[in-house]
DNA sequence: TTTTAAAAAATCGCTTGCGATATAAAAAAT
DNA sequence: ATTTTTTATATCGCAAGCGATTTTTTAAAA
């Protein structure tokens, strides 16, 4: 057996599963407010910069409009933002957050905390965070140009 | 605005989107064998040890049976591997590669080095890398044992 | 032995992720 | 001004991923 053909010699394998496994300790404190964890991610977004069009928060996400448009309307029917025609360019569809939408910002306000002492280990802490962030920020930066978004 | 609640402060963001933009950067290499990712870490568990039962592959990937066992039907579809019932349990389905399956470990044999190519970049070398397996080794093992599972 | 509990798979329903394609509007080219 | 190209969204189809539940079989308890 080849090792790169191991499981355990895997970085992809690696961050899929900690990319999903940490979603899942992010479920129970989302569902609460009744929102999903690529859900929570648009508001950070539109926390961050309200009224944006669709295409603004899918390159912010590095995600495609295929995707983050039904996830717009999702969130739309449950009255957390909504969608309206630009008014400049007719193609673009504006996202604004609706009071609600802006209100669970504070319903959330202790989600970060209470996932961040949920990786806190030897390898993961404040200390080492920075480190991590450049490792992870590079290597999608390298895989972003490398497909082309 | 809290700093936390900044995208660009987010751990789980940046592993989500290195974990989806690598598999991306994966789906051309596996597409033209006509498997997907998710099938290929399927291959890599057999490929190691042959006739496992759906448990096991399941807790080697992290995954939940509801997961692996439609992720497995479609690759039995695809004349990749058997699944027959456990004959010591009879509540276990066995899962066994086909020759086919075997073969295409040569016909991906490039896979890795060149996934690995892609990757590579000032923060992830064959001399950082290490550093980085175990840090979300480390993680993985907390939010595991956190999530029970 | 009979009942009860635990374990292994599978099924259901829903959201996400994404390749491929379609539609509509704006921009560029002729 | 008309045609062509590009851009912004949306739609379609299918494979994951996962919470919740169900079915089947084994193991444990009474």
């Amino acid at each position: 057996m080849k090792p790169e053909f191991l499981l355990d010699n895997q970085l992809c394998f690696r961050l899929y599963t900690a990319s999903r496994l940490l979603s899942q300790a992010y479920h129970p404190l989302l569902s609460a407010q009744g929102i999903t964890y690529p859900q929570y991610l648009v508001l950070l977004v539109l926390w961050e910069k309200d009224a944006q069009p669709v295409n603004n928060i899918a390159k912010r996400l590095f995600l495609e409009t295929n995707t983050v448009t039904p996830l717009l309307q999702r969130m739309e029917k449950e009255g957390l933002l909504t969608r309206e025609k630009g008014k400049r360019d007719g193609r673009q569809m504006i996202v604004s957050l609706t009071p609600q939408g802006k209100g669970l910002q504070e319903k959330l306000a202790d989600v970060p905390s209470a996932v961040g002492n949920a990786v806190l280990c030897d390898s993961v802490n404040p200390e080492t965070a920075p480190e991590l962030f450049r490792t992870l920020d590079d290597m999608i930066k390298k895989l972003s140009f490398l497909l082309s978004l």
